[in-house]
DNA sequence: GTAATATCAATATCGCGATATCGAATACTG
DNA sequence: CAGTATTCGATATCGCGATATTGATATTAC
């Protein structure tokens, strides 16, 4: 079995992996096992391990670690990494606009205190009303608001560090759209959303539709 | 049971319905069933009776359509449109940054061939290397490309359109952000991604969460 | 070499959403 | 008023992913 049909909550666990076992390769680390995974990421043992031997091609050692690079190699084929696809975008100006009213946020009754940029070089802006600050001012405003629910939409590990920042400023609820898994202590409430997921899950489709044609 | 607990699938329906009633009533009707949700829609009768019967505070008359005024209103109940949830943003530069990497679209094997603005007013420009051209130049680049996979980022119900053309340019595979549910003909596959039904579950949590505190 | 520990696989069970089927209530038609 | 066609609710069944349990294999410690 090439590529083994996988749902799409494994999906997206699968694609939590990789972006750790990525992480451990560029520290420099070879080998890991199932049970450092589920340390790390915070999800059960058996699941992991499920989920690891659903895609091995070869039955794994108990108590043998396995090597990273290779199962990073086997992650990338069984969530088609290695397929490319041509594809064309619509989309509404700049995306900023879709993410505040694609979402339906003012609808849904969510109500965006204001916005910071990790990037910010320049002097404040707007996006759509919505005023958008450099990082330090975070801390300040959240407390001078009591406000208790963050959203995260940076694209890369920088989402832990922000979770943490958001927890220090007083965050009790935390949206994440990044594609890593992120956790706090005790008493935060994260919702991990993994948009990528379920692109993956669209492109395999594509790709096993498109193969026979 | 003022609001009922409903898991993630049927938060998705119920936001797709609400849109659908909303664009009845802007054409002046009054009453509907929910026969004309599931054929409107192409979800079976019962999923769409089973859905409106679990957030319907009295039963459901048989042969009898309902008010959609009352049902928008009871909808929007359930889904917390009307509890406002203060929250803060962290988000990368613009969001069209987050849209390309914050997906992995790379790492995934998809590739943008080209983005198209349905708003465009001034000439092409470019986001983060993808040249954004006017919707007009669509049907030309797919059919020279031979691109059969699109991507549909628009807000509101114009995404229903942009299916459309979509398909007449040769498209047969659809992803669509949109907060709509899109259908198109036989043969061509369209994933509905709504982004807004996971926003919506975890504002419900956190409003469960803290009116206890 | 034996015991203890760590890692993994396999099986069985549970839970829940999707689906199908049946039956009941209402409106429409002639 | 009788008959038919809709619309709806309730129950039972199916399917599948999550969870728990058991057993097996390999490494380490002594």
């Amino acid at each position: 079995m090439e590529y083994p049909k996988l749902n799409i909550q494994t999906l997206n666990r699968l694609s939590y992996y990789h972006i750790f076992l990525t992480e451990l390769a560029s520290k420099g680390d070879t080998h890991t096992t199932a049970t450092a995974i589920a340390d790390a990421l915070r999800i059960k043992e058996v699941v992991v391990r499920k989920d690891l031997s659903s895609i091995r091609t070869e039955k794994g050692r108990p108590n043998t670690s396995f090597e990273i690079k290779a199962m990073l190699c086997r992650l990338e084929e069984c969530l088609g990494f290695k397929n490319t696809t041509e594809a064309v975008l619509i989309t509404s100006a700049v995306f900023a606009r879709s993410l505040i009213s694609g979402l339906n946020i003012e609808s849904t009754g969510m109500k965006i205190a204001a916005a910071f940029d990790p990037d910010m070089r320049s002097a404040d802006y707007e996006i759509d009303g919505i005023s958008v600050l450099p990082l330090e001012k975070l801390s300040n405003l959240c407390s001078r608001l009591h406000i208790k629910v963050g959203v995260i939409c940076v694209p890369d590990l920088s989402a832990q560090a922000m979770c943490e920042l958001m927890v220090a400023s007083g965050i009790k609820f935390i949206l994440n759209y990044s594609p890593c898994l992120i956790t706090a202590p005790e008493g935060i409430y994260i919702q991990n959303e993994n948009l990528s997921a379920h692109l993956i899950s669209f492109l395999q489709y594509v790709h096993n539709t498109t193969e026979n044609m």
